[in-house]
DNA sequence: GCCGTTTTCGGCCCGACTGTTTTCAGTCG
């Protein structure tokens, strides 16, 4: 059974506990053993074979156990008891926005309603506002919950969110008394697909700055809006937060905001160790934390409360608080910044505070990189600089848009060494591939361009090559001598995606003239689901091979995922990155392929296209020779 | 349910904003 699939159990049990309202950490404990799963390089399976489910964090005697169960039987006797105590519907109403266990279970039990579809027919009849503690508004929000949970169901592609992302962010660096402005959240740490876009900056006028942000051309609606944070609906229907954070606290702020949740906790509770509180306002000293700390306590319940509480009651209490903070903290902020500032300013500040060196934003998954991080073993990933090559992409031979010459300039453009021309063949109907014949007047194309480079002088060299197709038997669409021709050969499979490919993939791998597999698990995000892959003995004869998996960099597939690529490390396997461009634009998605490589903890070694072409031609000749 | 340089028991990150009520609960990130 597969990590996602058994993650998958917790998180269900964590949501119908969430509905029970059981214990909050018990619940916390669920999800995080499923978060650790869903990230683990190793199937789970084998780790339990060997005995060592428990030295996995997060997973302690009782997970570990129903793991056994799960993996034994293939069913949970706990959540199928579990089921029986709510409505199955009750579990997806908490993916609208807006409502939690809270409300949904009042909901239930005032009215009845058991899925979506029972709340979509009770709002018309304007029941809900009479409930106690609901009004107008309350109801008001559970219908725009409802839009946006319709008409988001998904989450979005980052290569879809990224650019109208960055143009808010440019346009808020230009307004008057800006700063500084950073993308945060999962976009900051590069993640495949995104909730929301997290954006932060300092200004000298915040109020002034969350004025223009609301009237931004990209913005459809406000949601909420204070004095720090505004929440809103972009033109395209994806959410929209604004921090505003003082400069001293830019780097704390960029931190917290950048996450993940699990990385966050991980730091602040070191901090907790070291007598520090961490937050979004910055790193504080606070004395007899970490000890009984009982005072300290008392104080910080009532500063908690100093802001909302009835000014008459607590004017004496407050007098005293107020000398112990300053008299100058803004309203509610003043609890979070008790104690005494030593950083915050950068983000390097917050990782120093609790004793690490700087954590690059795509790491923070709680991966094991403050582990890493701790015992000096982080990784130095690989930069969008270190490539040398684009290894995938399309011309007019097949169905790309661009002419050989074209595309070469483009890669010329972006400063590569080399480009690989890799158009389909001609099993892939309906991209008008390429036969024996066709390929050998691409090569003769090829040649000619390349000379013409050469004479005048220009450094880069377009290398011959094809995305073959794999037919369902494991043979390839061209014949040896053709693939014998040609620089670099790609294999990849775009048929037949109901079938088991992994002997599939290995017949492919093991033929000499191949040297990398293309998107090796065929997923497209939102789209269609990875083709059913024992992706772990594939990846072994590719070690055994010398032949390399691909990264395609297409923000639709990014195949090989991070945790994918992660493994391929541990086996020993290189990843090429390409693009798959089939436009001479597209070119410039290597960036997703790169982050994702990055948060597959790959270095510049680990990349086949990191190599000087020298390099790249050694390693296919050699590679040949092995395979031999 | 997990975990231990604070503990084998008793903690578990921390704050903003909203709506409805007037002191706080619910939700979110």
């Amino acid at each position: 059974m597969d990590n996602i699939t058994l993650a998958n159990f917790f998180h269900e049990i964590a949501d119908i506990l969430e509905l029970k309202e059981e214990n909050p950490f018990r619940i916390n404990a669920y999800r995080r053993a499923a978060q650790v799963l869903e990230s683990l390089t190793q199937n789970i399976e084998e780790i339990a074979q060997k005995g060592k489910l428990e030295e996995v964090p997060g997973i302690g005697e009782g997970i570990g156990e129903k793991i056994q169960e799960i993996l034994k039987t293939g069913r949970l006797r706990y959540l199928e008891e579990l089921r029986k105590t709510i409505p199955p519907g009750l579990i997806s109403m908490l993916a609208v926005p807006g409502l939690g266990p809270k409300t949904i279970l009042r909901l239930y039990h005032e009215f009845g309603v058991e899925t979506i579809e029972d709340l979509e027919r009770l709002l018309p009849q304007h029941k809900i506002c009479q409930l106690e503690g609901f009004g107008e508004r309350s109801e008001e929000k559970i219908k725009e919950g409802l839009e946006q949970f319709r008409r988001h169901q998904k989450r979005s592609l980052l290569g879809k969110v990224e650019p109208l992302a960055l143009e808010i962010v440019r346009t808020l660096e230009k307004v008057k008394g800006v700063n500084r402005v950073s993308l945060a959240g999962s976009l900051r740490r590069k993640k495949e697909t995104i909730g929301d876009i997290d954006i932060l900056c300092t200004s000298d006028n915040p109020k002034e700055t969350i004025a223009v942000f609301c009237q931004l051309p990209q913005i459809k609606e406000v949601k909420a809006r204070g004095t720090t944070k505004v929440v809103a609906l972009s033109k395209t229907g994806l959410e929209i937060d604004l921090r505003v954070v003082e400069p001293e606290a830019f780097g704390a702020a960029l931190h917290y905001f950048t996450g993940n949740k699990q990385h966050n906790i991980k730091i602040r509770t070191m901090g907790i160790k070291r007598g520090l509180k961490i937050n979004e306002y910055g790193v504080f000293k606070v004395e007899g934390r970490g000890k009984e700390g009982e005072e300290e306590q008392d104080k910080e319940e009532a500063e908690k409360n100093r802001g909302t509480q009835d000014e008459e009651k607590t004017k004496e209490k407050e007098g005293e608080i107020k000398e112990a903070v300053g008299e100058n903290e803004g309203e509610g902020e003043s609890a979070a910044k008790e104690g005494v500032r030593i950083g915050g300013a950068t983000e390097e500040e917050v990782f120093r505070a609790v004793g690490l060196p700087y954590i690059e934003p795509e790491l923070r998954e709680d991966r094991g990189e403050i582990e890493a991080a701790l015992e000096g073993r982080l990784p130095k990933t690989i930069n969008l600089s270190d490539i040398k090559g684009d290894l995938h992409c399309h011309t007019k031979y097949s169905d790309g848009h661009n002419t050989i010459e074209e595309v070469a300039q483009a890669g010329i453009e972006r400063e590569y060494e080399y480009l690989l021309i890799s158009d389909h063949t001609t099993t892939v109907g309906i991209t008008h591939g390429m036969d024996a014949e066709k390929i050998q007047r691409q090569m003769e194309e090829i040649e000619k361009v390349n000379q013409r480079l050469k004479e005048k002088g220009v450094r880069f060299r377009l290398l011959k090559g094809v995305e073959c197709d794999i037919k369902a038997d494991g043979s390839l669409d061209l014949p040896d001598e053709i693939l014998a021709q040609l620089d670099l050969v790609i294999a990849a499979i775009h048929s037949k995606f109901g079938m088991d490919q992994t002997e599939r993939l290995i017949s492919a791998c093991q033929n000499p003239h191949v040297d990398i597999i293309a998107h090796p698990t065929g997923r497209k995000l939102g789209e269609r689901d990875p083709y059913q892959v024992d992706l772990e003995r594939v990846m072994e004869v590719c070690r055994k091979t010398k032949t390399a998996l691909e990264l395609n960099a297409f923000w639709n597939r990014l195949d090989l995922s991070d945790i994918n690529c992660k493994r391929a490390k541990e086996i020993g396997v290189k990843v090429s990155i390409g693009t798959d461009s089939h436009h001479i634009l597209e070119m410039d998605v290597m960036r997703y392929g790169v982050a994702t490589a990055k948060r597959g903890w790959l270095e510049k070694e680990d990349v086949l296209n990191t190599c000087s072409l020298e390099e790249l031609l050694g390693w296919v000749k050699n590679r040949k020779k092995s395979k031999e």
